[in-house]
This record gives structure tokens, C-alpha cells and sequence, in this order.
DNA sequence: ACTCAAAGTTAGATAAATCTAACTGTAAAA
DNA sequence: TTTTACAGTTAGATTTATCTAACTTTGAGT
């Protein structure tokens, strides 16, 4: 709702939160830390700012929650990650490299250099499908504005 | 010489040096401010910093040099620059992008990611032109340089 | 119920990168 | 030669993101 800009930082604490509920159903500080590298008070310091832009929710001295609105901008995030990490592997890069180039490349690129990033990896799991089973659905997605 | 190591802004600005000599001969304060769209201060004071490590040089009150190692780095950050432009205009990204997108991608890439990506650049060349031409046997890369 | 270690928080320091405002030097026009 | 506009500099404020140190809360083990 409170539509103040997200750091690039501020993306990767809500993304992480998002990630660590979807692997363990709880997200705490000190988890989220250890994820990114950084001490507990920095954690702290993000989160004040998440909550005041309306993205989590906490109970003091407790794990950290997304509100709807903050769900929807993580999965955006991850996504954007997601299809990173998948066209750097198919550009042969290593997973743990790949995952980590994404990481920085989510928060940088254009819609444009994405929508492209994703039309190169997409129709091309679509042709090489098509080659072998029947024609894959057509993909219409189009990416938001920045 | 002084190889502490350069944040993302001092490559920006150092490789905006670089730029401004080739296009112009001569880098002045203000065209690198205006160029990256900063003011005049944060050019001086990025100066101070590259000055230190031994990167530029500059009388004062007039334009911005760069020392031999300067122009070694600089050279460096630039081709980086080129090699993602190329990459991201071959993958259909307007030219305006992916000039942009490159400056932002040109200071966070792994040597792994940016070894795959001149991979996926330079042999598409090679191929597409064997493709159209004769088959060129030992003929090398006259293209491609480095 | 009490203790105490671990998790979380708060306060304050530091560093990087930017800005505005005010000052200084330079060189072209008068 | 003197003025003066513009390029360059310096000083100090602001923002963001991190840290360490010291505090508070919670809950597990006794």
C-alpha cells in the first residue's frame, strides 16, 4: 500500500523472509541473518523499515511475517531470481555462482532486459519441447514498468 | 599501485574518465558530473578518492588524467562494459538499456558469469559469420578482440 | 519459581555516496 | 586591466547500511 521505493537491500531482507517461510513455515532474525551475512540489529533495522511500509507484520522478541501486500512483492522477487539463476545455468554458469549473480541481478535490470531475458529462456524450453512433444501454450507475460 | 579495492560509484567514475578522454581528449569535472547525472562535489570528491589510490591525476582547477594503472583498470571496466552491452543487445534489448543496464551489471558480475557470457557472445559470431561465408578453416577472429 | 543462555532489541559509531551552500580560481569580454 | 561568469573546491548535512556493545525478553532445565 505504501508505495515508498525498495532498496535493494530492503528487496533482499523481504525475499529472504519469503524464502525462509517457504522452507521452514517461520522466519527468524537470527535465520535471516545467517542467510544474508549480516548481524542480528541489522536484521532489526530492516525489518523497522519493512513494517513501516506495511510488508511485515512482527510480534516483538518473534518470527517475522509477510503481509499480503509484502507476499506479493516477495514472490515478485523470487521470481525475478528465478529466472535469473535458471538463464545464467543455461548460459553454463554453476549453480552456487549462478544463484548468487542472480541475487545481485534482480535488483538492477530494466523490465525491458528481463521481458528479453525471459523470452530467451522460455520459448526456448517451448521449441525445444515442441521438437519433441506437441506445441506448448503460447506466452503473452509481460513484465511491470520501472 | 595502492590496490585497495574500488566500490561500484569509483568504477563508475573512473571508467567515466576513460570515456570522456576517448570521446573528447580532455575529462572536466563537469562533463563527468553531467555524464553521470551527479553534481560537481561528488566528482571532486570521488577525484580525492582516485587520486589517492593512485588511479587519476589532476592539477588543480583543471581537467581529470588517468596514471598507467588508471588506464588499466579503466580499459578493464570498459570492455566489461562492451562485452554486456553486445550481450544484451543480442539478446533483443534496445540499445538506450542496454547501455544502462550494462553500467549496472558491469560491477557486480562474477568472473564465472562473465567468462560464460563472452563464451555465448564471441563463437555465436564465429558460427553466424562460417554460416554466410565460406568456411573460414584456421582464419581466427579478426572480429572479435580483446 | 528461578536461573541463565539464546534470541531479539536499542543505541550509538562508522563508512560510503550523495546533496546544497558558500567559497576560490581562471579566463574571456568589456 | 578590471570585471565577472563559470568551473572547480570545500564544508557540512543527509541517507542508507552496516557494525559493536549493552540491554531486554523468552523459555528450557533445574
Amino acid at each position: 500500500m505504501d508505495h515508498t521505493k525498495l532498496t535493494q537491500s530492503l528487496e533482499d531482507y523481504l525475499e529472504m523472509v519469503h524464502m525462509l517461510r517457504l522452507a521452514n513455515g517461520l522466519a527468524r532474525v537470527k535465520d535471516i541473518a545467517a542467510a544474508l551475512g549480516v548481524k542480528m540489529p541489522s536484521v532489526a533495522k530492516a525489518m523497522v523499515e519493512l513494517k513501516k511500509m506495511g510488508l511485515v507484520r512482527q510480534e516483538p522478541y518473534s518470527g517475522v511475517e509477510l503481509t499480503e501486500e509484502g507476499e506479493r512483492v516477495a514472490a515478485m522477487i523470487l521470481n525475478r531470481h528465478i529466472l535469473l539463476k535458471g538463464f545464467l545455468i543455461k548460459l553454463g554458469v554453476s549453480e552456487a555462482i549462478a544463484d548468487k549473480d542472480a541475487c545481485s541481478m534482480e535488483h538492477i535490470l530494466s523490465a525491458e532486459t528481463l521481458g528479453k531475458i525471459e523470452d530467451f529462456v522460455k520459448p526456448t524450453d517451448a521449441i525445444s519441447s515442441a521438437k519433441k512433444l506437441k506445441p506448448a501454450a503460447k506466452n503473452g507475460k509481460k513484465a511491470g514498468e520501472k
